[in-house]
DNA sequence: ACTCGTCTTTGAATCGTTTCATTTGTTACG
DNA sequence: CGTAACAAATGAAACGATTCAAAGACGAGT
C-alpha cells in the first residue's frame, strides 16, 4: 500500500527544494520551464496530491463556505443550495450544506462544525435565535449572511423574499376568487411562516366580511400536510374552509392527497388551495397547484455575492437584499367565484 | 477583531501545558479534575475553537465522507444522501455532499477535491469510467463504496438496488393491463437506466406480440420528460405506445404533465404510465403515479455501514448488497386491460 | 575583471494540533 | 526513611503545506 506522497518526497524526486514545488503549484510563473517539467513528471510519477489540511492550516482559513438550510428535502432550499454552489465555484471555494431540520440544536451543532473547520463564511436560515453567535462569529472573522431571513444591517447582511408580501398576494388572490372562509396551514412559530400568516391577515381585514383560521401543521412536510387534509376532510362541510392557504408547496401537496384521496372535496370549486415556493412538482399535482413563486436561484447567488462583499470590507459593511415574490396561477384556484 | 485562541493560547491563560490542554479535550480521564475545570474555563473565556486543518493534518485523515450523486435535486438521490448523513454523524463523520450533474468531468473534480481533503472514504454514484481511479483510492487506503451500482467484489464494496429486476417488474406490469406497444423513455448512456431496459426487454421478450421502443430524454429530469412527452402528442394516435414506462420518477412527471396539458391523451385509458424511484410526489401527481420503489434509506445506511467493514479490513475485504426492487401500482397504470 | 540587476532556487520558520517519552508529584509499603 | 508504584503534567517533535528573506546563477554594461 503505497502511502500518500507528500511535497516533500516531490521535491527529493525531483532534485529540488521543498520550496520549489510549492511554487510549482502555486505561482508557476516563478519557476524556470526546465525545473518545472521535471516536478510535474515527479508529481505524476508519485501520484502526489495536495493535502488540503495543511494548506488550510498554514493559511489559517479554508476555501469552504458553510450553508445551514432547514431542509434540504425541501426543494425550495436544494434549488438554494444549488445556486449557492455554482456561484461559489466561480470563487474556487465549495460549499459544505448541513440540514437543521428545523431543529436548534442541530443548528447548533452545524456553527460549530463549521467554526472548527474556519469555514470562508456563513449562510445560514436560523431557527433559533442566533444573533449572539452570528456577533462572536464576525468578531472571529467569519461572515455570515442570513439566507431567507431579514437581517439588522448592522449585524450583518441577509438576503430574503418579502414574505408578508407574498403572504398578502396569496391570500388577495384567494379572496379576489370571492372565497371569503379562509384557512391557513403552517407552522408561524417559523419567522418565514409567522410573515406570510401576517400578510395574509393584511389582505383579510381588508375585506369586512373575511376570516381567515390558523391550522398550525408541526412540521412542514407532505406528510404533515397530509394529517391536516385529513382533519379538513372530516369536518362538515359547513364548517370547512373556503380556501387553503399554505406555507410551502409541500404541505399544500400532502392537503391536496388528503382531499382528493376521498373525493368528497373538490379543488377548487369547494377549496381552493394555495401553496408557497413554486417547487417544479407543483405543476404537475393532481389538480395543478396555484403558489407564490420565489427566487431561489437569485437568493443563492446574491447570498454568495453578499459573503464577498462581506469579507471583502472585513466584515464591516452589511447590505441586505430583499427580493419580491410573485403570484403564479394554477388550477387548484381557477374558476369562478362563488 | 478578536483573533481564534489558539491551545496555547488556552495553556498560558490556565496556566498548564499544551498537550495537557490537548488532553482535557481528547482524553480528559488523564486528567486531575482540579486542572480540568481551570481549563475548561480558560477555554469558555477566551471562545478557544479546536482548528479541524491542524487536527486533521496531525491525524492524516479527516472525520469526512465523500458522497458524490448524479443529481441531488432528485429526491431519490437526496434521499440516500440523508440516510447517510444520519448513519455517518452515529460514527462522528460528516458527509460531503458532491453533484456530478451526470458528468464524468465534474465527477473527476469532486473526486480529486475528496482526495485533497483526505476523506476518511468515498461514496459514489459513478458517471464515467471510474475503476482505475478508486483502484487509487484504495491503494492509499481510502475505501470506496458504490451506490447504486454493482462492483467487482474484488475491487471494491458496493450497495445497489437489482435495476434489471426492477425495470422487469414494471414491463410485466404494463404486459400484464394488456399494453403492448411499449415504450421506453431514459438515457440508456447511464447504467442503472440500461439495466432498468434490458429487464423491460426480457418481459417483453417473454410476451409474443409485444414491442418496446426506446426514447432517448437525454437527461433524466422533469424538464427533459416533458419534450419526450410533446413529442409523444405530436404523434398520430395509432403511432403512439400504449404504455410508457419513464427510468424514473422525474421524467415520468415531465411526460405526464405534456400528455394531460393537452388533454389529447388520456392516462391510462390511451397510454398507462409508470415511473422508478417513487418518490414522495409521485403520489400527489395529477395522475398518481406508479412506480418502482427502492428502498433509499437502506441503501444509504448500508453504504455507510460496508465503508465502516473496508475501513476496518484496511480495504481488504469487499462485499455487495443488493435491494430488490418493489411496484407501486397507482392510478396512471391501473384500469381494465385492453 | 567587476558590478549591477534580474530571474531562480533554496531552506528554515510557521500554522495549531496530537503524541509520547520524560519529569514531577503523591501515596503506600516494607 | 527509602523506594516502588502509580498518576498527572510537561514540552519537544511531528504532520505537510506556504512564505519569504537570502543566496545563487547569469548576462549586460562599463
Amino acid at each position: 500500500m503505497s502511502q500518500t506522497a507528500s511535497i516533500k518526497d516531490v521535491a527529493t524526486h525531483a532534485q529540488v527544494a521543498v520550496g520549489t514545488v510549492s511554487n510549482v503549484l502555486n505561482y508557476p510563473d516563478r519557476v524556470s520551464q526546465r525545473t518545472k517539467e521535471r516536478v510535474l513528471k515527479s508529481i505524476a510519477e508519485l501520484g502526489f496530491v495536495r493535502n488540503d489540511a495543511a494548506r488550510q492550516l498554514r493559511a489559517g482559513q479554508s476555501r469552504t463556505i458553510g450553508l445551514i438550510v432547514l431542509d434540504v428535502g425541501n426543494p425550495f432550499f436544494s434549488s438554494v443550495a444549488r445556486a449557492a454552489e455554482d456561484a461559489a465555484a466561480t470563487l474556487g471555494s465549495v460549499v459544505l450544506v448541513g440540514d437543521s431540520g428545523q431543529d436548534a440544536s442541530r443548528e447548533a451543532h452545524y456553527m460549530d462544525l463549521f467554526q472548527e473547520q474556519r469555514v470562508q463564511g456563513l449562510l445560514i436560515s436560523p431557527v433559533g435565535d442566533v444573533g449572539q453567535r452570528i456577533d462572536t462569529l464576525r468578531e472571529r472573522g467569519v461572515p455570515t449572511v442570513l439566507v431567507d431571513e431579514l437581517a439588522d444591517t448592522d449585524r450583518c447582511s441577509s438576503v430574503s423574499v418579502d414574505d408578508e408580501e407574498g403572504g398578502y398576494l396569496a391570500a388577495k388572490h384567494l379572496l379576489d376568487l370571492g372565497r371569503r372562509r379562509l384557512a391557513f396551514v403552517g407552522t408561524p412559530s417559523i419567522r418565514q411562516v409567522a410573515s406570510r400568516l401576517k400578510g395574509a391577515q393584511r389582505a383579510v381585514s381588508e375585506v369586512s366580511d373575511a376570516t381567515i383560521e390558523v391550522l398550525d401543521s408541526e412540521g412542514q412536510t407532505v406528510l404533515t400536510g397530509r394529517k391536516v387534509g385529513n382533519s379538513l376532510v372530516e369536518r362538515s362541510p359547513q364548517e370547512r374552509p373556503e380556501a387553503v392557504f399554505c406555507s410551502n408547496d409541500l404541505l399544500a401537496l400532502g392537503v391536496m392527497q388528503s382531499l382528493t384521496m376521498l373525493r368528497t372535496v373538490r379543488i377548487p370549486e369547494d377549496i381552493a388551495l394555495i401553496g408557497y415556493d413554486d417547487i417544479d412538482f407543483a405543476i404537475s399535482a393532481v389538480v395543478p397547484l396555484s403558489s407564490i413563486r420565489q427566487p431561489t436561484e437569485a437568493l443563492g447567488r446574491t447570498a454568495i455575492e453578499l459573503l464577498a462583499e462581506e469579507q471583502e470590507s472585513g466584515g464591516t459593511k452589511h447590505r441586505s437584499v430583499v427580493f419580491t415574490p410573485e403570484l403564479v396561477v394554477r388550477q387548484s384556484t381557477a374558476g369562478a367565484p362563488n
